[in-house]
DNA sequence: CGTGTTTTTGAGCCGTGTCAACGATAGTGG
DNA sequence: CCACTATCGTTGACACGGCTCAAAAACACG
């Protein structure tokens, strides 16, 4: 699959795009590129002149607190694109990471604004995926606040199963392999990894979704999943054929 | 002073913005509005045609949990516009509220579409606007985890301060009458109200800030307050004029 | 096989939530 | 002007969720 089938295959879980604009993506000069986990793709401070996009592995931006500790503000799967905003926000204001090894794409900002030059709903669905991102911020507020350790981890597992699965990543039995340590799923949650462990331990005891150290994600029941994280996907937007 | 250029001060704080840009943001037709304290502006699952702007008072956005919690995800001072996502994303995914009595401008987003085909720039630094919301959405992610209460409170408190005093709502003597009760702090923190109010006690009596019923916030050690929050600016992207 | 990483568990502590009451303040109507 | 009410802020006592420290178990990899 070329590259930017990639991109285009993600956009379309969120929105119909022409045939004029999926050309467009999929002229877009870009430039693929490993990185090894751990490894840092854009850090706070600096002023990109591109952005990436996720091929395989996972991304994530995060915040480095005194003492080491790490705030994770979003994870990003096959498809997405975590720093579109240095398009228009110049300076970094968190660091983009690879959490797994991964391959991302690199796309210049210049090829980007040439491309929304030719077609204004291009840059349209490009701003649309600005405001999915910060869809998502807003349910993460959420996690770490008011929801507590067993319904915000549980909310977490639903969005990324569901994210995994509009984009293919489930495995033939509906399972999924969660590419993330439970230290990294903590920093996420803004949980010690102590606790994220028990609770995991109280969704698999509750029959509701087995997660272990296995890394396969098992989701035993849906229904009560979602009941207990209070989970709405409404947030995701999904258009209608991906719809969970 | 005319409504529109209530939008341009804001604007402003954030970016440079051109002559023409300016006049096309002066000639966007708005239409003011009261709204009650409590009152929602727009509700979850709806899908307006319209985005509102703030003139006077204080919005939130929030959802909504069983048992009558509520998760606060932003608040919106003078000039901010907080529901602009709904011209790119229909459906409401979170509600728009006041949570003071408010005055705002509604702008049609058919009119706002309009005005962006013709200046590209326009779109431009309104595609920014909504890239910044999202910049706080990450820091209120941190508050809300990583960050404990006291930081947590200490940086929602930094960050409303500068917030406030970019578009000139502080008191002459630098102090800033605080238009929110403790229990929507609360709210915005996913702190308990009880805990948030003992978290004010502690920031009062380390002499870092001032802030209690009479809820005029009086920073006495800026320094000892950005040092608590683990405050850097950096994230509201303001332009040299307004840096702090 | 040995080393490093990740997961899991236990024990105990501390931060934060809950419940309840009181105090302050502002607004309202008699 | 006062009494009444509603809302908000403040405090105390106590319970509990989540954190820290520490160590063992399971696993991955060279």
């Amino acid at each position: 699959m070329p590259l930017n089938d990639i991109l285009i295959q993600k956009f379309e879980t969120n929105a119909h795009i022409s045939g004029e604009d999926r050309a467009l993506i999929a002229q877009l000069p870009v430039f693929p590129k490993s990185v090894r986990a751990h490894e840092d793709i854009a850090r706070q401070g600096t002023e990109p002149d591109h952005s990436v996009f996720v091929i395989e592995g996972v991304l994530a931006r995060y915040q480095e607190f005194a003492g080491g500790d790490r705030q994770t503000v979003s994870l990003h799967l096959k498809g997405e694109m975590p720093d579109l905003h240095s398009l228009y926000v110049r300076r970094m204001d968190h660091t983009l990471g690879a959490v797994t090894p991964a391959q991302i794409a690199l796309v210049r900002h210049e090829d980007l604004k040439e491309a929304f030059a030719k077609s204004r709903t291009l840059g349209e669905i490009f701003w649309r995926e600005t405001l999915l991102d910060a869809a998502i911020f807003r349910q993460w507020i959420a996690n770490n606040g008011k929801r507590g350790a067993l319904a915000g981890t549980a909310h977490l597992l639903c969005e990324l199963y569901v994210r995994a699965k509009v984009v293919g990543l489930l495995n033939a039995d509906g399972t999924w392999t969660v590419p993330l340590t439970q230290q990294q799923l903590a920093d996420a949650l803004g949980l010690s990894i102590v606790h994220l462990n028990r609770t995991l331990r109280n969704l698999r005891q509750s029959s509701t979704v087995v997660l272990d150290h296995t890394r396969r994600m098992q989701v035993v029941d849906w229904n009560r999943l979602v009941k207990t994280a209070g989970f709405d996907p409404t947030y995701l937007h999904l258009v209608n054929e991906h719809k969970i």
